[in-house]
DNA sequence: CATGCGTGGGT
DNA sequence: TACCCAAGCAT
């Protein structure tokens, strides 16, 4: 039996009320809030998500930006490879796609920065088209509800089969079972301390009713330290260059990072990304 | 398939 | 305090 009728009852009552779950809100506006969410918190996204909106409210009023000030408003949302992506996948929709956001998995898969979730998300979210949407929420909701296993582990392409196999026939009723889904495992199926009182699918989780047994499988990787790594300085670096108003000097970026070798590293990384641009001895975000 | 890529809040 | 974690993607 499935675990998408009981979530998707549940979700009607208490969904959260969010910025894209709104009537009315673009196929553009999805797509701007995915690339957010992509590894970014919601109650972070949505301030930042609303001013691009409403300074962008069409693909062609971004792609007619330049690339810099896209990564500017990304503010310190993380990541900022994202912005510079979603200006270009901007400037494709508008020359590509006549400035609407497709509709199909293929053209959205071509666009960068879109990968297998967000392409399917923007589908069925955006379009209302019936595709399985596997994020890390529903992989975990999977690996513990219908696996009996306590983490989801790595990614795997066995994922979208788990999920189309629990997915409603209906296309609306998939839709919901997207969401829900996700929604269970964003505010109930935590990944540290999940809510089992609060759970609609407690009484069919087989991770509960084996017991809670302890994860055995391969995990999927632990991110590296923080702290004085090499992000930690483009994060640096970065926030120093949106805040300047003209290019910033070779000194102005020491300040930054005491280390020689770790500086030029990251630079050179910022540089090769099109995140900075030299101009004479300085540098700036891009054009 | 593993790794690098930001940032901030939770435990 | 040190992790852990967050609607992933590109290589």
């Amino acid at each position: 039996m499935s675990i998408a009728p009981a979530t998707s009852d549940w979700f009607e009552g208490n969904g959260r009320d969010l910025p894209w779950r709104r009537p009315g809100f673009t196929a553009w506006g999805t797509l701007v809030s995915e690339f957010m969410l992509q590894q970014t918190p919601v109650v972070r996204v949505i301030p930042r998500l609303e001013e691009w909106l409403d300074r962008w409210p069409t693909p062609a009023d971004l792609a007619a930006a330049p690339s810099g000030d896209a990564v500017r408003a990304w503010a310190s949302l993380g990541y900022p490879r994202r912005a510079l992506a979603l200006h270009a996948a901007a400037v494709a929709i508008t020359e590509r796609h006549v400035g609407v956001v497709p509709h199909d998995v293929p053209s959205l898969l071509a666009l960068p920065g879109v990968g297998d979730y967000t392409a399917r998300a923007v589908a069925v979210f955006a379009y209302g088209h019936r595709h399985p949407v596997v994020d890390v929420n529903i992989r975990r909701v999977i690996a513990r509800a219908v696996h009996g296993q306590g983490e989801p582990g790595p990614a795997a392409k066995r994922d979208l089969a788990d999920m189309e196999a629990i997915l409603p026939e209906s296309v609306t009723d998939a839709r919901r079972a997207n969401v829900a889904i996700m929604e269970l495992g964003a505010v109930v199926c935590t990944a540290r301390s999940p809510r089992c009182d609060a759970c609609p699918i407690a009484d069919q989780c087989a991770w509960r009713l084996a017991g809670y047994p302890a994860f055995e499988g391969k995990r999927a990787p632990v991110q590296k330290k923080f702290a004085g790594s090499d992000r930690q300085v483009r994060g640096l670096i970065m926030a120093e260059l949106r805040a300047s108003d003209v290019p910033v000097t070779a000194d102005e970026v020491a300040l930054v990072c005491a280390l020689e070798e770790q500086r030029v590293r990251a630079l050179a990384g910022l540089l090769a990304d099109g995140l900075v641009v030299a101009v004479d001895d300085a540098y700036q975000l891009p054009d």
